[in-house]
DNA sequence: GTGAAAGCGCTAACAG
DNA sequence: CTGTTAGCGCTTTCAC
């Protein structure tokens, strides 16, 4: 058995080939490869020996070599930020559960949101000769990008694979690349108008991060919104937070901060509610909210974006706009397996709904420095 | 161009080899090879043709051609339940940053709980050659679990390749397989030692999935605890409801009922405080006592399990245990990298720590059905 | 029906 | 230094 010395790391060592396999059943490897891809006639009896022989051996196919004389394996790759984000995780379950129902295998990358990360993924997906790969997740889009992304589709589609965009753009229509996006300006523009329907006209939008796409659709919803209220522009503030809950955290607390101070008071408009990026901005700004003293509904409303899972745990339980991301990873593979020709270059919308909770009501009536201390 | 016919998958086409690579350059292709992967001396003017008309074709090499030859991509595979859950996708994101940073491909795998895709996962990454296979999540431990990850093992050790088990028994500590895992005995046990300091007396775990290892020992660090502190065995009182936030919703609901209703009161004993199996199930419970009218921590108290990253979000805060996940997951490529002989059949516990937010006070004086309304 | 033989794309000896 | 050659393990014609 091995020696005593250890070693860095597992070497393949040589499995059981169908060589052998076909010599213990006593057929040849052309025989044995029949029976097991099962697409050739093949005698019950021989059939049975090699079975067996396969079995004993505890034999499992190479898929390389499999792979480099067969078509390969059909593999999906999908592409985010992180899988700890509960939304990422939805879509990339969402693929998964697509791709495993096809017989697809599933392949996750993360990048950490770094651009040359997601490229070595991409290159590496050529290498392993995957047929589908779905990047997910907004991002700023800038030239680099563009051309990042054109020449992802060019690669990948020289060789047969596709490339579908989840919650991106493609940098240019006739690009053979597939988008699948949540509507994000519809479902910004219907949150910000159920927050103007409880009454409230002072509404910040807390985790802008300019540049990025589905930031910036959020965030012209509520623009729109607002100005179909009647509102000003300048009734518009946004704070370029980004996302995350830290991020979340900080900003609110800066906010409130600045909105106790008279001298700063001019600048930041106040305001009752908050409109946050998404969800986990919500959790962080819910927080600061609660460590200032303050309390939600009440004192200030709060919104988010995405509904994700714990959203009715969080205190109190959040109102935000519905973006089943399962059903987006879905979506992403049955669109790009089912018609290519015409998916290709094509956008797909996907609708979004608001959830109605309790972290909404209307403003109070006196503003929050002049109001009495609530009772404890 | 292509045909106007809907294909129905993508079809690997034929990629750029490295002979059409070798021609453009006019080199043979070994010394395509040799340039590309730099382990050979080469003179510069050579070197830049080659990699000139590398780049020209856009040539990636065939990733199953080279593993066919060469020992294959350094690649580790991680099978969970599902990546939604947060405590999974940290172990996940472990395993991944640590394979990252070694520059091995990481490839995640879901199962849904069910042993027959776990299986057939395993075989899938035997099949592909993957170095390293991390099984992550408690399971019930019956004949079938250790006949089968027996054979993972054996399997997986026969082809050079190893095995860890996160946070799941070894069905022999001679088997060549590594368990890196929380004590959950001890994590269950200090917390329940927690409420008990606290004063409560009446404490139910909420979430038992018999022969589950993992809760089992939560279960049993729980009861070591209450007999530690002079209670009678009976006072444990542990409801199987299994794991998730709808088990716990619904867990805590019935319980409640049922001890609200005189008749029902004798035998579920009166409680004040639920440990519940983990962070889910916490806020599936909290929940459900929101609802019933009480209040965590006035009339209950709640402490949960794993510290996921919204646990300081739920209404209130969450105590709970910290299983610092994405270690467990970096720990387990780590320790299975170092030096396999002596880590083959090794057992390594990872220490867990409590820590206190505001979901858990002092039990109330009066039981609650005779304690005056609380004010609204 | 079943075996022999020809590669798939690449790397690693082995010559020159 | 660089080209030629021999496979890696498998599937797939093409004969028998």
């Amino acid at each position: 058995m091995g020696n005593d010395m250890a070693e860095a790391e597992p070497t393949a060592k040589r499995r059981v080939t169908i060589r052998e396999v076909a010599e213990r059943a006593g057929v040849s490897m052309a025989t044995v490869s029949r029976v097991l891809s099962g697409n050739h006639p093949v005698p019950a009896s021989t059939r049975a020996r090699v079975l067996r022989a396969s079995r004993d051996l505890d034999y499992v196919a190479n898929a390389h070599a499999r792979a480099l004389v067969g078509g390969g394996r059909k593999m999906v790759a999908v592409v985010l930020r992180q899988v700890t984000s509960p939304f990422y995780a939805q879509v990339a379950e969402g693929v998964e559960a697509e791709a495993a129902s096809r017989g697809w295998l599933c392949l996750v990358g993360t990048t950490g949101g770094d651009p040359q990360r997601e490229l070595e993924f991409v290159q590496l997906m050529r290498e392993e000769g995957a047929r589908l790969v779905v990047l997910v997740g907004g991002v700023v889009e800038d030239d680099a990008y563009r051309e990042r992304v054109a020449h992802y589709a060019q690669a990948l589609d020289s060789a047969g694979a596709r490339l579908v965009l989840c919650g991106r753009p493609s940098p240019d229509p006739d690009i053979p690349a597939l988008v699948v996006e949540f509507d994000n300006e519809a479902g910004a523009h219907a949150i910000t108008g159920h927050l103007l329907s409880a009454g409230h006209r002072g509404i910040v939008f807390l985790g802008g991060l300019p540049g990025n796409t589905a930031l910036d659709a959020r965030v012209a919803g509520y623009r729109a919104a607002l100005a179909e209220h009647g509102l000003p522009p300048e009734a518009a503030h946004v704070v370029d937070c980004g996302l995350g809950r830290a991020a979340g955290h900080r900003a609110m607390t800066q906010l409130l901060k600045e909105t106790a101070t008279p001298q700063l008071r001019k600048e930041t408009p106040d305001f009752t509610a908050v409109f946050a990026g998404d969800d986990m901005v919500a959790a962080g700004a819910l927080r600061a909210i609660t460590e200032a003293g303050l309390r939600v509904p009440h004192d200030i409303s709060v919104v988010g974006y995405n509904d994700i899972p714990l959203a009715e745990d969080f205190n109190p339980p959040l109102t935000t706009v519905r973006t089943p991301a399962e059903e987006l990873g879905r979506a992403a593979v049955r669109i790009a397996l089912r018609d290519p020709e015409h998916a290709a270059g094509a956008h797909h919308l996907l609708g979004t709904h608001i959830v109605v909770r309790d972290s909404v009501q209307p403003p109070p009536q006196v503003p929050r420095d002049e109001a009495p201390d609530h009772p404890h």
